[in-house]
RNA sequence: GGAGGGGUGUCCGAGUGGCUUAAGGAGCCGGUCUUGAAAACCGGUGACUCUGCAAGGAGCCGUGGGUUCAAAUCCCACCCCCUCCGCCA
């Protein structure tokens, strides 16, 4: 959510900023209304100071009994502040509702444009591997092996779910491991476990709502959302507060499942591991001091590229254009795997900075170390990284020639009394 | 699911319609005393939000409505916590 005091004083800059990520039309109407909303409350404020006075002279009045006239006349104008402040509620409902739905501000630094192909390569790490045979799509080779059954997930649930056997089971739960424990114990991360399942305020905290509610499971018969990453329940971990200062910056690392309606994704990656409703994924959360933001951001960037690098997948970092940055984020680096069967580069990582965007909608403030007023600090996140699209990289990336898969070294540990370290048809 | 109890400032806690400008205590800050510290005593300190150029004003006692000239206090709905019973991994 943006500042509206902001909005109000800069409207064409902030105009011309949402105008990159989409309408600006909004921007007009919620200066219009604020505008009004000042109005209002200044009749209001008016109105009950009046009241708060009269009040006070009835308490003495009433000793003499002569309280009659004055009850009569403040009657009237309470019931003028009933109805101005009905007309306020009004006018604030709608302020609210336009600044939830305004995206948040790209930083200078985002390059302008409006699709992915205006994305900018920041750097590339290893090198797609060049095979001697046809390398093999990871649906084909997961159904081969007999770790991955698509058929019988669609059967038990429907498409867009997986699941996992034998050997596929022990690796998604070997990264969802391998990931914690690089996190916790190299990068100084705090592991949470949080609820899968969160009530509307936590959505819109993040920002899913109340724009994207076609993206997300909502639980029949509650009012519960199945969340669509552990980044909603981890951000609003501190909803509502105010931290020291000098607890910052806060690192959390959490794995969850993750649910995800894919709306408007028809068509889209049908096949595999790579778009699913439901899909396993370790998040990085960070909460810090708004000066240090940008440092962050580089850092928790590395801190996913380092699972990346450990286990040995090509990959290559991207900077979002404007287009592309999605709502809330004023900065955002995707990580992007090689995957052999789309001969390409696929995203497997978010890392965003979403400055006070996040932090102004859920509340969450810090007090400076020399006691000055609670500000909103900054909040980030990424993906450390999504668990089903490494399994996915591993399988299509460590693929020989007979079908089988070589299991990366870092994982070995995970797999306690294994005879050899590779994935055979069972 | 059933029955009961409770949500007040940083914390504990009083407060059943106007004298609450939220008592009292703890804490915190300053001071006296002391070689120093503790204790004691004295003084100070009350979140946060909005609005206004400012002086100021308005709001805020779990949340949202309502009653009233006036609500922490009365009414309604909801949320959360605790205890007991039932059910349950």
């Amino acid at each position: 959510m943006l500042d509206l005091k902001f909005v109000r004083e800069n409207p064409q800059k902030v105009k011309e900023a949402i105008a990159l990520k989409g309408d600006a039309a909004a921007v007009d109407e919620l200066i219009e209304l604020d505008a009004q909303r000042r109005e209002i409350l200044q009749q209001t404020e008016e109105l009950k100071h009046r009241r708060n006075k009269a009040s006070k002279e009835i308490a003495l009045l009433k000793k003499e009994g002569k309280v009659q006239e004055a009850v009569v006349k403040m009657r009237a104008v309470s019931q003028e502040i009933k109805v101005k402040d009905a007309k306020l509620r009004e006018v604030e409902e709608q302020i609210q509702k336009l600044l939830l739905c305004l995206p948040n501000i790209p930083d200078d630094a985002v390059p302008r444009g409006k699709t992915e192909d205006d994305n900018e390569v920041v750097r590339t790490w290893g090198q797609p591997k060049e095979f001697s045979f046809p390398p093999k799509a990871h649906w084909d080779l997961g159904e081969e092996l007999g770790i991955l059954d698509f058929q019988r997930a669609s059967k038990i649930t429907g498409a867009r779910f997986t699941l996992y056997r034998g050997l596929g089971a022990q690796l998604e739960r070997a990264l969802v491991n391998l990931m914690l424990d690089l996190h916790t114990r190299e990068h100084g991360y705090t592991e949470i476990f949080p609820p899968f399942m969160v009530h509307r305020e936590s959505m819109v905290g993040t920002g899913q709502l109340p724009k994207f509610a076609e993206d997300a499971f909502k639980v029949e018969g509650t009012e519960y959302y199945l969340i669509p990453t552990a980044e909603v329940p981890v951000t609003n971990l501190y909803r509502g507060e105010i931290l020291e200062e000098e607890q910052l910056p806060l690192k959390h690392v959490a794995y969850s499942a993750c649910f995800r309606a894919e709306a408007g994704a028809h068509g889209r990656d049908t096949r595999g591991l790579i778009r699913q409703h439901q899909f396993n994924k370790v998040e990085l959360v960070k909460f810090v001091h708004p000066q240090e933001s940008d440092a962050e951001l580089e850092k928790l960037t590395n801190d996913a590229e380092k699972v990346l690098q450990l286990l040995g997948l090509p990959y290559r970092v991207m900077l979002m254009c404007t287009g592309d940055l999605g709502f809330a984020a004023a900065k955002k680096y995707d990580l992007e795997v090689w995957l052999p069967s789309y001969n390409a580069y696929r995203e497997i990582s978010s890392c965003s900075n979403f400055r006070d965007f996040q932090a102004r909608r859920a509340g969450i403030r810090y007090r400076p170390a020399n006691g000055g007023k609670a500000q909103f600090l900054h909040t980030l996140n990424g993906s450390g990284v999504a668990i089903g699209r490494t399994v996915a990289a591993i399988l299509e990336n460590y693929q020989q020639e007979d079908g089988s898969v070589r299991i990366p070294e870092v994982l070995l540990p995970y797999f306690p009394g294994l005879k050899e370290p590779v994935i055979r048809a069972q």
